[in-house]
DNA sequence: GCGATTCATTTAATATATTAAATACAATGG
DNA sequence: CCATTGTATTTAATATATTAAATGAATCGC
């Protein structure tokens, strides 16, 4: 007996999913004055220390050019700093200022309580299950 | 015993899977000229005909803003058409033409063979699983 | 009826996304 | 070496996102 599927739209369900939780966490960063993109850059600088934009770019979800407007606007309100790489003149690199670090590492512990929160109102059960599924689901794309 | 548990950046796991799954349609949405937010205005409207801007916002969920410049480059691009509700002036309502109502039958039904093929690879257990999932991270806002 | 308030949409200003094209440098083959 | 090809980033043009403020119309209380 095949069972009958209802379909449910999966973007829109993954994206209101995603508003969701950001939900409780977006307001702590736009009270530092950040826009979701620059959290995203300053935390992969927070891991990396000084990287390669282009593997920013990766790292953070943000196409090239973007990347370069989000950096500009960065580097104006004194959050990193840009080089060119000495051995590749192409290449150019990216590092926080050292008021950026101190902002990734407030947000950073902001972030893991929130973490906690959500594994006690969802379970540490379901919260395992989606990230099993939703890594299924990534990995369709390689297919 | 409790787990020691590993948080893996949910919204940005949430922002791959989004990715993956819509890679496989957006290709056909831009060879019939449509962005992603096109798309879901014009299902919207395929779904319920003539209704308010208002409600097209909610359920493509795109701001009023940006809905303002879609809806105007749609109609530009005889997709759609715009007037005053009747009944109270400060509402406007949508509808697609007929060219826009034939784009949302032919693609709603490459999109529901997309679904078929995501049940196949997936499986229809897992991605029942997933729904249930999401939903239950999408009520976590209302809390 | 009228003033204050509320509601729906649009305008404005800035930031980001998207695609194609340009630029600038590096690696490579002949 | 030099011309060709490939790679990393930026520029350009247009579309969309975001937040606040403005506009225009309905409603509410008196």
């Amino acid at each position: 007996m095949s069972t009958a599927f209802v379909h449910r739209n999966l973007p829109r369900l993954l994206l209101q999913a995603r508003e969701s939780v950001m939900a409780h966490t977006r307001p702590s960063l736009r009270e530092h004055g950040l826009s979701d993109q620059q959290w995203r850059v300053l935390r992969v600088l927070g891991e990396h220390g000084t990287i390669e934009t282009g593997r920013v770019a990766r790292e953070a979800f943000i196409l090239g050019p973007s990347l370069t407007g989000v950096l500009t606007r960065m580097e104006r309100d004194g959050l990193v700093r840009r080089a060119r790489d000495a051995q590749d003149q192409r290449r150019s690199v990216v590092e926080a200022t050292p008021r950026g670090l101190k902002l990734v590492g407030k947000l950073s512990r902001m972030i893991e309580e929130h973490y906690g929160w959500m594994e006690q109102s969802l379970g540490k059960r379901k919260l395992a299950e989606l990230y099993v599924l939703l890594d299924d689901v990534i990995e369709l794309e390689r297919t």
